[in-house]
DNA sequence: CCACTAACGGTCCCGCAGTTCCGTTAAGCT
DNA sequence: AGCTTAACGGAACTGCGGGACCGTTAGTGG
């Protein structure tokens, strides 16, 4: 799987080069918030974070990679949950998370941009897939929880009730509904929340 | 609102000029579902409708605007819904219809690439809302009929339970989970079903 | 502290997506 | 049927995104 030969970044990944990744990184998640993906210059990008338009091609090459590296980066940072001790509760606080998340104007695009990247390229779309397994893998435990305290099913999918509690709120913003406020992200916790109860998500 | 004054295919829009839109978004659908939106290339839809690629770009312009015309395009074809007399049954006969386009190789990639267009210009985001609007409408009907039938409380969101089906199968999709399959469609009808019952989609 | 070289960055260059020009075809109207 | 002109289509042009070259800067190991 890596037979690919060290690329730049590889071998002296310290000073210099983690500083300018991280600009570029940086620089890359402003220029697809504003502009989205389409219109994402990687000269521009170079500019903006004050790097050479050749370092920015000779390390990343296209837009998709790009984006494919700012993934591997936001998977990194992750935000703590929170534990609230009821199934609805714990899903609820998910799901405004989400929300806050989307319905930011900056994250809101810059998340629009990235799955439309991952629609254009295979490797993206690899990294996408990682970013959200990441995300899910963090709070699956919650519904582990309730399983224990006897509010869902034994065999309840953990993965798939914290995924059905994002679906709609990512459905919503794609298909360019109404905007995304705390009534929605409640409205998916609870439906999520009476779905499982009822077992919708047992594995078969 | 209308203030544009009449563009090419407005004053004359029969004969030629309808053959001419129709042989093109055909041919844009099949680069867009092979190429994915990134590699869309204007003069490469020229070729395959067998049509000068000035054509395109003079009625047409961008890659953004063919694909709202195209979205229009697809929304006029309606697939009449089947009726089963049960609400599972309804939903679970939407989700498979759904699941069924998602999961084809060729309409699957077409759907991806409308979205990804869909992120990066307004007039097609709204275009993709007026498609999914059409067909939301079309389906609601049955949610009704199961309020009628006292299977759903009486202030449930009829647009809301079908945009519910949907979702976690666009959210598959496009964040490239496991395959699409029927139990998928299933599930998501079930889900559904359990929640509008338990009064999830009512409007407050 | 010094040598070595990975990685950066300025400049020039090229291919092609997108545009312009103008002659040709055929839709719409009387 | 004939006239007008909307709309098409080939061909030549151009601006810019992306790449090649090479000198410069600064990590890394001894």
């Amino acid at each position: 799987m890596d037979a690919e030969q060290a690329g730049p970044g590889t071998i002296r990944p310290g000073g210099r080069t983690a500083r300018v990744r991280a600009v570029v990184l940086q620089a890359a998640g402003h220029a697809l918030a504003e502009n989205g993906l389409a219109h994402l210059d990687l000269a521009d990008v170079a500019h903006r974070a004050n790097v050479g338009k050749t370092t920015v091609y000779r390390r990343w090459g296209t837009a998709a990679s790009l984006v494919a590296d700012l993934l591997v980066d936001m998977a990194e940072q992750s935000s703590p949950r929170t534990e609230t001790g009821t199934l609805i509760g714990d899903l609820k606080a998910n799901a405004r998370l989400v929300q806050r998340t989307l319905s930011d104007r900056r994250q809101g695009a810059l998340f629009k941009a990235i799955i439309a990247a991952a629609t254009c390229d295979d490797r993206t779309a690899g990294a996408l897939r990682r970013f959200y397994d990441t995300r899910v893998a963090e709070w699956a435990p919650c519904v582990h929880q309730a399983i224990d305290r006897g509010e869902l099913p034994a065999l309840t999918d953990a993965h798939e009730v914290i995924r059905a509690v994002s679906a709609p709120l990512y459905y919503r913003l794609l298909t360019g509904g109404d905007p995304l406020d705390t009534t929605a992200a409640d409205r998916a916790a609870e439906a999520t929340a009476a779905a499982a109860r009822a077992g919708a998500y047992v594995r078969r």
